[in-house]
DNA sequence: CCCCTCCCGAAAATATCTTTCATTACGTGA
DNA sequence: TCACGTAATGAAAGATATTTTCGGGAGGGG
């Protein structure tokens, strides 16, 4: 027999603090001092070896092994393993202070993780308000037609030239417009069987609606990208995809958010058509996809710095 | 200096899986199969040795210790720590949820999911993974910068324009170049106090690098914004702004989530400078803000509000 | 006051981690 | 295809950290 052995729990996880406390009265006084020291500050004590605990604590090596012992861990190795994913855990849990708005004296830190956060919230909102029926419709709608218009202005226009470039490389004939005039003059020319795409996240904006209004009267198929179901730019569309509308601020305007929950349902109609369409996008996938995995190829060793 | 190094990151915490899709790339055969081992089972991981996961993955302890090195800890020990702390994390954290690839004959309900799922897991990486001191250093250069020029193509090329009219509605001087030809002409004009900017996610589009290596000589501030820490393009970048790598299928090409993680970072920046320029920011924040609100009020024709 | 018990820490013993170095595998260019 | 140089790899030596051993000494009861 070794020394004395307290309970025949296994490495317990996270109840650490609750711990010590039970155990606290079958411990010596040097125990004490280490055990009470591990529940102030598991993260503190992670990052010290058996040495600096017993010399932090005023006590020796031996005394840090054995309260490990009592708290149920075979030796401080494991002790410390625990430590280590205490305070990983009560790390995290801290997570919920990034609710707040953006201020302007935030440090960065914060700034990353208060827009990280906000995004994933946009991207869950987004998805959970997508309505399949609306996409399966714009899916089926682009992934056999004609030609397929894109019109965006502004942030817009980056998510309607995002669309252009994935649709065009799986084969589908895409373009953006961006220029008021030329997209007027391109829907002009649209009829039956091609389809019109506007973006626009208040759903009032006039440069885009008049060339999806044009596409509409010309017999395209139009589809409207928008955060307000309602607006104008419903008026001529045959199906509405909803992105969400997040609270915004100063420091965040709508344009962030509204250009997250975009791209998202752009993805969705992209993998959408790629999968009605795989006889010939497969191809074009996985050539893209050996050219960026062939690309590891002359990166020089350990970087600079 | 001893063995390679790479990236002068800190003991990441919870970044690991994503850290290990980034670093994989500059690293061995060898090397990989222990980071494969430790991403895809932190907690069991956190159990062995260094002898045990040598053995485990067929290596040698050498190597277990060359691969904690790569992702930035000072040894196994410390990766261990880590490994602990992350097995904790994802215990107590959320549930596994649809981790599975989307497939060709995916309902559509199933593709919104999965897209949102990754691109939050791509947003929480990048977070995780960005170092703050680089954002700082970057966000003083570009705040004090006389002029920013930003370069990218294809996919990335959006994202310099993104980050071009974000920062031009603040009163910076930023540019977006998509032209090869043209981004270096235009890299030639660079002077000390002057950023420029090369958004590229595998590192290695010379398009990209060529702008950057002029405007590093003329000695401008130079950022990359790229996936792999340690290409070619952190040659000639005196900060590096790291984007997370996320696992990449046929369906889902990288382009997809390397955008996720730039447009991030490019937030980042953005909000990071105009809270240091806030003086001159506000005004044109509020500004833009409410001419675009003019812009908006009516459809041209026959809206109904 | 003495003895007995048990706490405690110094140091030895062991386990674990790190470094070195020779070998092997690999890619490159002739 | 072969020879060469470079880089990756693992065995083993070397350094640290952890665990065990063991004896000194404080407290308490007889």
């Amino acid at each position: 027999m070794k020394e004395s052995f307290a309970g025949d729990a296994p490495p317990a996880p996270a109840a650490l603090a609750a711990k010590v406390r039970t155990l606290a009265p079958s411990m010596t006084r040097s125990m004490q001092r280490v055990a009470e020291a591990v529940a102030a500050d598991p993260a503190g004590c992670a990052a010290l070896t058996v040495t600096g605990l017993a010399e932090l604590t005023g006590t020796s090596e031996a005394t840090v092994v054995r309260t490990a012992r009592i708290l149920g861990y075979p030796g401080y190795r494991d002790l410390r393993l625990a430590l280590a994913g205490l305070a990983a855990q009560q790390q995290s849990g801290r997570a919920p202070a990034v609710t707040a708005d953006i201020a302007v004296d935030d440090p960065l830190t914060d700034v990353v993780a208060k827009l990280a956060y906000d995004e994933q919230q946009t991207l869950a909102d987004t998805a959970a308000a997508l309505d399949t029926t609306q996409l399966g419709a714009a899916v089926t709608a682009m992934a056999s037609a004609g030609r397929v218009e894109i019109y965006g202005m502004a942030a817009s226009g980056l998510v309607a030239q995002d669309l252009a470039q994935k649709l065009l490389r799986i084969g589908r004939h895409a373009y953006a417009h961006s220029d008021p005039h030329l997209a007027v003059h391109n829907a002009v020319t649209l009829r039956s069987g091609d389809v019109a795409v506007a973006i626009t996240h208040s759903g009032t904006t006039g440069d885009v609606i008049e060339p999806l209004r044009v596409a509409f009267e010309r017999g395209a198929t139009t589809i409207a990208i928008t955060g307000r179901p309602g607006s104008p730019v419903s008026q001529y569309a045959d199906h509405i995809l909803t992105t969400s509308i997040a609270r915004e601020s100063e420091l965040r305007p709508a344009a962030m958010s509204s250009r997250t929950s975009q791209l998202l349902v752009v993805d969705c109609l992209f993998v959408g058509i790629a999968q009605r369409t795989y006889e010939t996008a497969a191809p074009a996938l996985s050539a893209s996809y050996e050219a960026l995995a062939h690309r590891h190829r002359s990166a020089p060793r350990g970087g600079r710095q």
